[in-house]
DNA sequence: GTGAAAGCGCTAACAC
DNA sequence: GTGTTAGCGCTTTCAC
């Protein structure tokens, strides 16, 4: 810029003037400036620098505790991803990926969020008890949650998981079912072996969805006279088909068998009914799934899929918008946005089989 | 940092040294630095200050010519950029999704290129003309392109568009086809009226891979006696089932009928599929509907499309890992990676009807 | 409308 | 091991 400058026989500050407050120079001026940049070479203002100078760097950043490539298979953090894209782009904001985690060790996750040129973060579904978390809010940068942790004082956006999952345990309830499976994602960080889960684990898990998944689960179930700990709960770490496939594989090898089997995402469910099949087991008619979240795909599968919806795009516009509202305005109301979820009864469930009722 | 040196009664050297060089202090040190940091509530380091002395960022950008949102909707963008963070997160960096185009105008493009704090840019699938390439340019950061432009002298990965489309073409023409349609995406930016497009605007597109894709169509039918010039090619302005579906309900009304339709993207071609079988038109049986690109659910369609498969992913990672090595080592050997691709057969294929042999 | 001064927060290079 | 100096490139503030 000096050298802008120089060849002009101006200020710096006209140099910069010209860029960022137009109509402070003269047109000609300005002509003059950009001409001579280009021949230079000058790109215009370092963006650094003047992040450095403005105490802004227009960037938001998403947090979550998988490596980066994971969140663009699995379709609902997709919609997600989406949604918080589409709130930064209003907001002429750009959206950073922080890598999440090559040896993926606490420490290095949570140095990703020490380390990030960001205006401001959207946590998205973390471990209550993840590193990441203090890491960020110790930047003293805003920050929204979405899903998980519920922190004192920090926006969240989500839906009421466990109202949800009791809904759906209580329509697979309603067709009669008395004999259940679950098949979860991870209870907590760092995963440990994957498996049947006790107790105990059922309710110090430290993933809050998981956790309150499964609570509305058993409350269901309880209140219906099911014994909640003696369910089978199997826990994968993670969520895809193949995951669901090995989880509903080991419920169905139990005897006696679950005619249902609730699932805490749609690709575990999607698993699970190819587990079913693989079987020789006919889903609805002799095994019910249900799944949670409604991705695209869980409609047109085979079976359609009983599922809970929710807008996975919106909570990412929702977090977006929220946290763009935190770097303009300062302090607003605390927000706890609660999304609507409800239960989508499609084909995958139905009756329990005659000889097993 | 200043306050936790003063506090410390040592140098804001010192303080630095605590982050960026462990080595150079002694561990007790170290330890009280960083208790006094924590005292402070200093977390360390700003990340753009120290961007700006290091003259690097440890992000690389991401441009494309569309709304951020749509890379969310596309499943091959998706796949592309799921690559992409794969090759960042192996490198330790972050990336940087450049808000797009809110009104989306040439400028404003071309502004988040300048606007950027970035190390790089992977640029992804843009206009030979778009002014967002020439900005990026403009700032002498490594470039690596994927798909289009084509430029001199800079990184390009993607696939031999021409020669694929020669491909999928000639096994229509193999099965006996004749009166052949084209559904196209845009031939250019910025997006005029849709509709049926002539042989000047065929031969002149501004958009590579549209332009060659067309070309290798018109190779394959002008060699087998089919004369390109009167073959109708309808260009819808974006990839989506929707304008899929409603160019190929345009070539469907012509009479006579194309018996073939040739589509430049498989959602194009499950829109044309739609399209058919609204009209009571089967497939393969009395339309065949080929694609481009072999997106996940290309396979599961009903029926299975035939179409041209391309690892979109590793595309990605290429990509990305070019810019990487750019990034490292300097001028590297110049770089012009072709990914294989290769045209495969499925169910929406098949003889033309004999009626119209 | 233009410019001078000051400093954003940090770290490379080099002493000690 | 630790400190000093200097400066990364810009823009805010205020004077002219």
């Amino acid at each position: 810029m000096a050298r802008v400058a120089e060849e002009l026989g101006v200020s710096a500050m006209t140099v910069s003037n010209a860029y960022s407050h137009p109509e402070r120079l003269s047109g000609s001026l300005r002509e003059r400036v950009f001409e001579a940049a280009e021949r230079l070479g000058y790109a215009g203002p370092d963006p650094v620098a003047r992040s450095l100078r403005r105490r802004k760097t227009n960037l938001a950043g998403v947090l979550y505790s998988n490596p980066l490539s994971y969140a663009f298979d699995d379709p609902a953090q997709v919609l997600f991803l989406k949604g918080v894209a589409a709130a930064m782009e209003e907001a002429g904001m750009g959206l950073v990926l922080v890598p999440g985690s090559v040896g993926s060790s606490a420490e290095e996750r949570a140095s990703a969020a020490t380390e990030a040129a960001v205006d401001g973060f959207v946590i998205y579904s973390v471990a209550d008890d993840d590193p990441l978390v203090e890491a960020a809010l110790k930047r003293r940068l805003p920050v929204v949650i979405s899903d998980q942790p519920s922190l004192e004082g920090v926006p969240r956006v989500g839906i009421d998981d466990e109202a949800a999952a009791r809904r759906v345990a209580e329509h697979l309830l309603d067709l009669g079912h008395e004999r259940f499976g679950v098949v979860s994602f991870s209870l907590a960080e760092p995963e440990g072996p994957q498996g049947f889960v006790d107790g105990r684990r059922r309710t110090s898990a430290t993933l809050r969805v998981t956790r309150t998944r499964l609570a509305g689960y058993g409350a269901a179930l309880e209140a219906a006279g099911v014994r909640w700990e003696e369910v089978p709960v199997y826990e994968c770490f993670g969520s895809s088909e193949a995951l669901g496939r090995e989880g509903a594989g080991a419920l169905l090898s139990l005897d006696p068998r679950p005619t249902a089997i609730l699932c805490l995402s749609d690709r575990l469910a999607l698993g699970a009914v190819e587990a079913a099949h693989q079987r020789g087991l006919s889903v609805p008619g002799d095994l019910s799934v249900a799944g949670f979240d409604d991705v695209p795909g869980a409609a047109a599968s085979e079976p359609p899929l009983t599922t809970v919806h929710q807008d996975h795009a919106e909570k990412g516009r929702v977090a977006g918008r929220l946290l763009v509202a935190r770097l303009r305005g300062g302090e607003t109301a605390e927000d706890n946005v609660l999304l609507p979820a409800r239960p989508v009864a499609r084909g995958s469930t139905g009756r329990p089989p005659p000889r097993a009722r």
